[in-house]
DNA sequence: GAGTGGTCTAGACCACGCC
DNA sequence: GCGTGGTCTAGACCACTCG
């Protein structure tokens, strides 16, 4: 009954395209207070007919309001809107080279130090590793405009990526080297505050006992474990997103 | 010509979608070597022809896939896999006592302060508010089972909000509030390291200069700045996200 | 100019989940 | 049971962009 603001609604619209509109009109509604939370939406084929377009394009438009955490949707129930408003922001991770080289600074990278060793227990226990297995364990720098930006502790399961004894991590990072031999694999991240050690603090030229923020990846591969990081940003960095 | 393993190819298949199993089947490729980084994808109409499916099908798991960050899409140029995966991490932002009963534990909330005074000029840049403008200050605390959790420092922006002078505060937290009066905005946020100042130490029990994960959020509502909100959490605490 | 992705439609079948 | 969302199809037009 309320076909959208503009009168073209055949197909490639000028601008914005349909499911585009209908998502924002549905939105506005919702905002403006006309459909309230935990009060349910019309059904898709209703709202197809009131804004006469086809129940796939309507269906895109409440499929992605319901990626975006606005509506609740089930089968038989139907669409709701969300009492709390599912909130989630996304941050991008970037690889450290770009992140450093899109702020217009010069990249540089720095091996501190490689030793094949014994994984330790607590890396075992959080990473799901066999009882006697090897890791390899690298220390890195990255620095940004030859300041110090970022230090990179990393451990390399040798039993799903023996190839890496071979690699010299002086020349490539490990970041680099690893997206070339896994493209794809699930990940867990960990964020959080943490002092700087004085080995860490002398390597971010802080001092020991600075707030650092701390990102910690584990990456699997069809569940087997990978490899774990563990990066410690310099004083005062921040991460930001938008939503 | 290479039809996906399962033998019914109609519609709804058992447990996973046609274009679920075509992302798999694509993603598989990709992460095998056989679809290098920078090297393109056959056409939608290609794929669908060999998956034997309609193009729309094909189209949603190559958008997912594009959106994943997996690969690049341009109207001629046709789809390319990602030099470098783009990977980003959703983080969800819960309201916080959902985040403290969800962990099963009591959760309580107290107003420490609440004043209504003249916007400073650090938050009147930063959410870019106009010169003279009066804001409401409200200092809150959340404890979980008992202890303390996160320390609230919020700014309510009474250009837009005058009815906030009439709320009551100390029953109801201003988020909870704010959720009711604007249901969706548009949001940034910042993650930092902070050191817990003197004032903030005492509320969250730690000591001045302990490393606390700090979320700073800046609230607009079409464009017009709503609030601004500090959220210091106890020290110890982590964001974690999967992807 | 021509190919590729972006979008739309009309119709269809299915599975989940309330009743 | 039966309505609603989830998915699929075959065909279509369009807009962008590379060459």
């Amino acid at each position: 009954m309320d076909r959208l603001s503009s009168g073209g609604q055949e197909t490639g619209d000028r601008m914005t395209a349909n499911y585009q509109r209908i998502k924002a009109d549905i939105l506005e509604k919702i905002v403006r207070g006309d459909w309230k939370p935990g009060s349910a939406i019309p059904s898709e084929t209703e709202l197809a007919e009131s804004y006469g377009s086809a129940r796939a394009t309507v269906n895109r438009a409440m499929r992605e309001l319901a990626d975006d955490g606005v509506i609740e949707r089930k089968r038989k129930a139907g669409s709701r809107v969300r009492l709390a408003p599912h909130r989630q922001a996304r941050f991008d991770i970037p690889i450290v080279r770009r992140e450093i080289e899109d702020q217009g600074l010069a990249y540089r990278y720095a091996l501190v130090s490689a030793v094949e060793i014994e994984a330790p227990v607590w890396l075992r226990a959080r990473l799901g590793l066999p009882d006697p297995c090897r890791a390899l364990h690298l220390e890195c720098m990255h620095f940004a405009g030859g300041a110090p930006y970022q230090h990179e502790d990393r451990w390399i399961s040798l039993a799903l990526l023996p190839q890496a004894r071979e690699v010299d991590f002086r020349a490539i990072g490990p970041n680099e080297w690893l997206v070339q031999q896994i493209p794809f694999t699930d990940v867990e991240i960990t964020i959080s505050a943490q002092v700087a050690e004085a080995a860490v603090a002398a390597h971010l030229s802080c001092r020991a006992g600075d707030p650092l923020l701390q990102i910690e990846r584990s990456t699997r591969w069809e569940g087997a474990p990978v490899t774990f990081v563990r990066l410690m940003f310099r004083r005062g960095h921040m991460m930001t997103a938008r939503y």
